[in-house]
DNA sequence: AATCATTTTAAACACTTGTTTAAAACGAAT
DNA sequence: ATTCGTTTTAAACAAGTGTTTAAAATGATT
């Protein structure tokens, strides 16, 4: 009985603060990927979070800290899947393709993310780079292990394992930051740009493996 | 004698002028590549340009007056040579690698052109929208004629041009907004990514080549 | 030497920023 | 009913923002 209030007690506590607090992340995460860090601030956060505009120091301590902290909630969320992916015991050409798809479904879901991590990477980079996360944004020690393997068996032309996955990367992600743009020259509706996207998905991994070829 | 007077009175004043004017544009200039919009104050960009805060607002009304005048300098510095590469009288792979190598050039000289550019296009994009200038980012008319024609010779196969100049802007800019992720990824100095680079020039090329055959 | 438009200056403006403070409200434990 | 720690609130804070104002300086023209 009093085990059972203890809990309640922590777990009303609990859910209480995690409300607020997640009100707060919620609302801020919404604003910084809209308008970006410089352009929101903390009344307007407040304000959409429904919360006095101190509470915000209160649970954060500062601003900042509640930007940092949203950083790494944005980027763990993103790297985890993509990491697994090319981790993951698969075909090369398979893993190619799974990898491609994934991390197009996941921009297509989150896409104002690749605009906020190049904000980031621009005016704060140590911010990002500190994160042992953002190592997943792109290629592993297994990937790499991989292509080698591949070369060695003659299967892949010999090349640099950073060179093709920046090359992949650059290929999946840059459409993304350039939206407004090629909306702009193609007159795309939103709905148009993701078809534009997907069908990327097939483009990419042909030049890839077409490249691979040796 | 009153002609060469006059001459001299306005040019004098016009030197003066734009001496001050100029100083404005280009302190302000590197400190938006710098820094950025947001966090640039019009002190700071008085201070640098050793003139007093007012003459900002004299000459320009508004710092986002003094901001539109310099994304129409920069965009318009960084376009125009690149557009008159698509539009030329080359064969097509020659176009090409002229093409990579000219944009790769230029952003090297200009490693925050394209972080500057991003930045513009994720918090104001009509700002950059509107401008005629950007057409030129990539792709033309001419350049899209041409791929259509190769492709009716049998020299390539049938691609869709927007999707291959994407591709094309993609490889080439995307390593520039993702520099410091790189960098620490590889523990590249400044002199390393820019080897980097350049070596992308070669593989670019036979990516595209490669893609294209038919 | 006086005039006049242009340029420069210092000061003040009104407003927003992030943060702190100290009091109030809350809610369970005694 | 009171106590006590936690959470919430409104108010105030100091600092910084972009812009305006009105006076001063400049320098060629009359």
């Amino acid at each position: 009985m009093f085990y059972l209030n203890c809990i309640d007690f922590y777990t009303i506590v609990m859910q209480n603060k995690l409300d607020t607090q997640e009100k707060i992340v919620q609302s801020a995460t919404e604003l910084f990927l809209e308008k970006g860090y410089d352009r929101t601030s903390v009344r307007e956060i407040a304000s959409k979070a429904k919360i006095n505009v101190s509470l915000m120091n209160y649970y954060f301590r500062s601003k900042e800290m509640l930007f940092e902290t949203i950083i790494n909630l944005l980027i763990g969320k993103a790297s985890g899947a993509l990491k697994d992916v090319l981790n993951a015991d698969l075909e090369l050409n398979e893993k190619i393709r799974q990898y491609i798809c994934k991390y197009i479904d996941m921009l297509i879901s989150n896409p104002l993310l690749i605009s906020f991590i190049l904000a980031v990477l621009n005016r704060n980079p140590e911010k990002l780079t500190k994160l042992k996360v953002v190592d997943n944004l792109y290629n592993t020690e297994i990937f790499t292990k991989q292509l080698n393997e591949e070369y060695e068996k003659g299967n892949i032309k010999k090349i640099n394992s950073e060179q093709f996955n920046i090359n992949m990367l650059s290929l999946i992600a840059f459409p993304f930051a350039f939206k407004h743009l090629i909306n702009k020259k193609n007159n795309f509706s939103q709905k148009e740009f993701n078809e534009f996207i997907k069908e990327r998905k097939e483009i990419i991994f042909n030049m890839l493996i077409c490249y691979l070829k040796p």
